[in-house]
DNA sequence: CAGTGAGCGAGCTTCCGCTTGACTT
């Protein structure tokens, strides 16, 4: 029995690190946290000054078991979990479950996983800090009393279920008010100008240049006159100035920046990110996948600089330490890189091939040589004029980094100059062949896309690697905020162009906006926000955070004791919370329109119980109100009263057929035609409002044929078994349940014998329940409809990875 | 599987950070 019991939090380095320690050790693993303030209540002893409650999860229950078992069989016991707040609360948790004596208890700590850091640490034990455990400690208390003192209010005064938080519920104030910038942002135009002179180089060849001019227009006025003085106008090189520049690697990858450079090179999803990288963690592959650290081990960078040798040369080395910026980071791991620089790819799947490919690149190119380029001016007068045409130009001297990896940005706007330009004279004349003066339109703010809100939360201080992914995934479940494509808008732009000495005056059209994979805010998530920022600002503001921090930052000081801070916060909180709940209204998000011009009612939009609505008249009249929901592109906070008044023209009749009346309505599932009984899907090319009498019966007879084809065959003693011609195929059913046809298999030719050979080899799985959801998200029904009746975006990658 | 918008006031929901696992289409 080894004499040594080292526990660590993670099973994957319990693995490596029981490697590089000998038979007298013993590694095991606590999986993180293994006990938490209470679940049920509030878990906190409000009278005993704060005294928090813990217990030991229920999925930890056996994880503490066994470790108290092989804490009884062993002499020394060695908490090595991480060396930020977290780790030293665990170790703290592990100490006082477990039962051990400060006697053969040892706290240590390192940074990276190897024999040398371990060893190292193994011969410098602590004790463990009880002010960072304190901290921790505050951290916690002061989460648990904003999250279920917050949440109860919105149960009571929005809608059950809802639930805010010091992390989620600025992430929610960030998506609604960006929303309300792009709704509030007007474009402004100016005229940009840009020519295509005839000229030439050093050596008299004919050469053509790209050039734009330094200024733009405000009005069509002043680009006009512009464009008249051009016409007699003559060009000439000014001066030509060549400036060298550099450009440096980005620092290896941290959670935050790989979720960003994942989503824009590979089009994953931040969690998707999470669960690839988890694997390559896992498999040894990678180093650690949750961490604020860009620090590389000393290792790493010797076997980046060994890799870049053999791969480039010597004078592509260049060893950088990067230091990190981010707010409140606790670098307990090294950044995520792979575990062996000369592994440049792996076997797996093809997800864990791509993000391992792009982790090596990155970890590589950050110890690669600046990248050298060389920047050229051409420029240009223009006689009687005061301003300058540009023509630049970039060129690569040395590709240094590039060579391997070039980080993505999120706007891909700066498309232009990336060219090499003719050497030419000063003085060389320039002969224009065309002059456009283009109206250009500022750009609206761009929405978040769930990795840019990670790198917006970080900037901020806001949230922790281990929970980004989670906190993403939390304001979706709850419909604060939604994933969704803004098709492009239509938009004319005036274009005027001289040439062969006469100016043209043309109206344009340019698709512009579209977006995809976007966050957008929900009518829930709009009135939430609203309500938390009025009655609680401190806790809503972008700084509460980072404040806060400060205030653990000085408890693990010991300047001050952790109770003390909380009873400080929990004084000015609390009355806040008991007076909100007596005294706030409930909150509708009601808008007031204008008057309905047919009954002279008012008509408003607000939140009802099955989501938003619009409303003609109001309660206390005598007159009961009429209602209609707002479609799924609607927003209360952006619809117009035309809009709303559209919103009651459904359901409408659209004559008869077969001697009873069409109806078509707006359902949960969309647009419908409603015929005797049955009901026929709108196909998305109909708009229900255009619908005629004979394109119903039209859509109604398609429904018909379809459905008379639908059955192929009708087999067992009791007509049990149909087969059918289904969306994907044919296939057949039997008690309720599908069944696949295998390929090949000729549906006609299919017994009743074949089928329940089939029916019994297919597995038992199809009955099963929804997949792991957590309790059945508790929204109301209407909501929960819309999840199915997304469709899901292709996985190809949507942004263009520029390389050279 | 389709148009709801409210009433006796049952009993429930919820936070952030550490870690993986066991489930499916």
């Amino acid at each position: 029995m080894p004499k040594n019991l080292v526990i660590v939090e993670s099973p994957a380095k319990a693995k490596t690190i029981e490697k590089f320690l000998g038979n007298d050790y013993q590694v095991m693993s606590s999986f993180g946290h293994i006990r938490d303030l209470a679940e049920k209540g509030i878990g906190i002893d409000f009278e005993n000054n704060y005294q928090p409650q813990y217990v030991v999860s229920t999925d930890k229950k056996k994880t503490v078991s066994d470790l108290k078992k092989a804490c009884k069989e062993s002499e020394v016991i060695w908490l090595a979990s991480d060396e930020d707040r977290e780790g030293e609360a665990i170790a703290w948790h592990l100490y006082e479950e477990l039962k051990l004596k400060p006697g053969n208890t040892r706290r240590i700590v390192f940074h990276e996983i190897t024999k040398e850091a371990i060893l190292h640490a193994i011969e410098n034990p602590r004790d463990i800090d009880i002010h960072l455990v304190d901290a921790q400690q505050a951290r916690r208390v002061l989460d648990r009393i904003v999250g279920f003192e917050l949440s109860p209010i919105l149960w009571r005064k929005i809608r059950p279920s809802l639930s805010a938080g010091r992390v989620q519920s600025v992430a929610v104030r960030l998506i609604v008010e960006r929303e309300r910038e792009i709704n509030q942002f007007s474009a402004e135009a100016t005229y940009k100008v840009s020519a295509i002179f005839n000229s030439l180089d050093v050596n008299g060849k004919p050469i053509e240049l790209k050039a734009e001019l330094q200024q733009r227009f405000n009005t069509k006025a002043e680009a006009l006159a512009f464009l008249e003085k051009c016409k007699d106008a003559n060009f000439s090189v000014d001066s030509i100035i060549t400036k060298p520049a550099k450009k440096s690697p980005a620092p290896p990858f941290t959670t935050s920046t790989l979720q960003q450079e994942a989503a824009r090179k590979l089009g994953f999803s931040v969690s998707q990110t999470m669960q690839v990288a988890q694997r390559l963690y896992e498999a040894g592959k990678i180093t650690y996948m949750r961490t604020d650290s860009v620090n590389l081990s000393d290792m790493a960078l010797g076997t980046s600089k060994a890799e870049i040798i053999s791969m480039a040369g010597e004078k592509y080395v260049q060893i950088r330490k990067f230091t990190t910026k981010s707010k409140g980071a606790q670098e307990a791991h090294e950044a995520i890189r792979p575990s062996y620089m000369n592994a440049h790819k792996v076997e797996g799947s093809s997800q864990e091939k791509r993000l391992y490919e792009l982790i090596w690149k990155r970890t590589i190119a950050s110890q690669m040589a600046d990248a050298e380029l060389e920047k050229t001016s051409i420029y240009i007068n223009i006689s009687g004029v005061n301003h300058q045409f540009i023509a630049s130009g970039e060129v690569i001297v040395f590709d240094g980094f590039l060579k391997v990896y070039l980080e993505s940005t999120d706007d891909e706007t700066d498309a232009e100059n990336d060219s090499l330009l003719p050497k030419m004279n000063k003085g060389e004349k320039l002969f224009p062949m065309e002059i456009l003066a283009q109206q250009r339109f500022s750009q609206k703010p761009p929405r978040y896309a769930e990795a840019s809100l990670v790198r917006k939360l970080e900037e901020l201080g806001i949230g922790r690697p281990s929970t980004y992914a989670p906190t993403i995934s939390t304001i979706q479940n709850r419909l604060y905020v939604e994933k969704g494509d803004r098709e492009a808008e239509k938009r004319d732009y005036n274009l005027l162009k001289l040439k062969a000495g006469k100016i043209t005056d043309q109206i344009k059209a340019e698709n512009t906006g579209a977006e995809k994979s976007k966050l957008f805010p929900t009518d829930i998530g709009t009135v939430v926000t609203d309500f938390l920022t009025e009655y609680f600002p401190d806790v809503l503001n972008y700084n509460f955070t980072a404040d806060v921090e400060k205030e653990f930052d000085n408890i693990a000081d010991g300047e001050i004791k952790w109770t003390e801070s909380i009873d400080k916060f929990y004084k000015k909180f609390h009355p806040i919370v008991e007076d909100t709940m007596k005294n706030s209204e409930r909150q509708v998000g009601e808008r007031i329109l204008g008057v309905d011009p047919k009954s002279g009612r008012q008509l408003s939009v607000k939140i009802g119980k099955y989501g938003p609505l619009a409303q003609i008249g109001t309660v206390d009249e005598e007159e009961k109100p009429t209602f209609a929901s707002l479609r799924r592109d609607q927003s209360i906070e952006s619809i117009t009263f035309e809009e709303a008044l559209d919103l009651f023209k459904l359901p409408r009749e659209a004559g008869q057929f077969e001697g009873k009346v069409m109806t078509i309505a707006i359902g949960r599932f969309g647009p419908y035609i409603r015929h005797d009984g049955t009901f026929y899907s709108l196909p998305k090319t109909d708009e229900p409002m255009d619908v005629t009498t004979e394109r119903a019966i039209e859509i109604i007879e398609e429904k018909r044929e379809v459905e008379k084809n639908r059955i192929i065959k009708i087999l067992g003693e009791n007509d049990e078994i149909q087969v059918l011609n289904g969306r994907f195929g044919p296939y057949f059913t039997c008690d309720k349940v599908n069944y696949k046809i295998p390929k090949g298999t000729d549906p006609l030719s299919l017994t009743h014998e074949k089928c329940l050979e089939l029916i019994a080899a297919q597995p038992e799985a199809a009955n099963k329940k929804k997949p792991f959801g957590r309790k059945a998200a508790a929204a109301p029904k209407a909501e929960k409809e819309k999840a199915p009746a997304k469709k899901k975006a292709p996985a190809k990658s949507t942004t263009t990875t520029k390389k050279k």
